[in-house]
DNA sequence: GCGTAAAAATTGACAGTGTAAAGTTGCCAT
DNA sequence: ATGGCAACTTTACACTGTCAATTTTTACGC
């Protein structure tokens, strides 16, 4: 007996108090994050600036690590639309696309440290856990697109992908935190960056004899 | 005027009650990291269990990100004794090495990886923070031998060893947490392992024309 | 319309946590 | 012995997540 069949399609869930307080609440989450940092981060704090109760969040979201979860959907999608502004930035060839999504990368990871760490700080491997939604604009998408024209014939896509995406992300998570000996990055071009990446020049090669 | 001029070399900084209190509070913190995770870790937690009242751990570190800082380094070191022997493991050869280093760096972020995420969450660009120290037998000078015999001649050795190190450290954060769409991954033999490492084949040679 | 039930949010309470200030204990040099 | 100091304890407080009880709002059947 479901009895909010009568809903539209569009519903937006628009309801009782607040008036979409979900998302509200995601939002003051991100803003939360990009001012003070991933350990700034509160229950708290988010329903105060949504403007609720304390423990108002508790309706909508499984704890702090349920509100975490979506803001990290969300903030994939941010990370997305950051991507495919990259892979466009650097010229029309496959490797100009390839090469800015990379740099892509490291850019947001300097500017939005701790909306990467929460996109990648979430474990997919936890149970009851749903997934980080996305669809064919995704930032996954565009990886894949940008990796096809460097898949040898016979090869699965994945491989290349994989290979492109721990290289890029390993690099990322390395030099924003100067684990290569940079004193204090501010911009991408502060690190080894160009020489890392030469490395892609071999992707999609054979193997040395 | 130094009033303790007359210490041993040898000092342990034993000092009056406890005695070493603040190597059994990282000791406690690496226990307690390995048992129940990062988010467990907690100042109250590591003083009851090296047997001193909550407040004491403010006299040997600068708060939680003190103590874990400290962690990290010891964590380092344990890193470090585990990737020497993964460097051994797989045989003699240089190939043989590299390899058994990246399956040895995945291993550990399955085995360990609350101490592999305090190690690599630090902040190396932080001001007033003192860097992880590691000596000659860190793993930073075990990556780098490996990496040695693939250093093409006129080229810097970091170049080799940065790449080597953002792949195999890219590609453990994110098999670890499940985002190559591996469902739990109990094992290294779970995930793409070899095929993303079937790049380390082109190492130091000649990108393609 | 209206009453009822469910959803949404509030309030109050509680256990943990980091941190700061003040107090206590034991060691050492003078 | 005694003054000083470092290590540790005690006490207190603000902040956090979480739970139970309560109130307010909304939706639906009648």
């Amino acid at each position: 007996m479901p009895h909010n069949s009568h809903m539209t399609v569009k519903s937006l869930k628009k309801s009782h108090h607040h008036g979409d307080l979900r998302n509200a609440l995601i939002n003051a989450g991100i803003e939360i994050l990009e001012e003070d940092g991933l350990d700034a981060l509160t229950l708290r704090k988010c329903a105060a600036r949504a403007g609720v109760s304390h423990a108002a969040p508790a309706h909508h979201f499984d704890g702090l690590p349920g509100l975490k979860g979506a803001i990290a959907s969300e903030a994939f999608g941010i990370f997305s639309r950051h991507m495919l502004e990259a892979a466009r930035s650097e010229g029309d060839s496959a490797n100009a696309r390839l090469r800015g999504i990379c740099r892509g990368y490291v850019q947001f990871g300097l500017s939005h440290r701790a909306l990467l760490d929460t996109i990648f700080g979430i474990d997919m491997t936890e149970l009851e856990r749903e997934p980080i939604e996305h669809d064919d604009s995704s930032a996954y998408q565009i990886l894949r697109d940008a990796c096809a024209p460097f898949v040898p014939a016979g090869t699965q896509p994945e491989v290349v992908e994989f290979q492109v995406w721990s290289l890029i992300h390993g690099y990322t998570m390395l030099f924003v935190r100067g684990h290569f000996g940079c004193t204090a990055p501010s911009d991408v071009a502060d690190g080894p960056f160009d020489q890392v990446m030469a490395l892609l020049d071999r992707i999609g090669t054979a193997p040395k004899p």
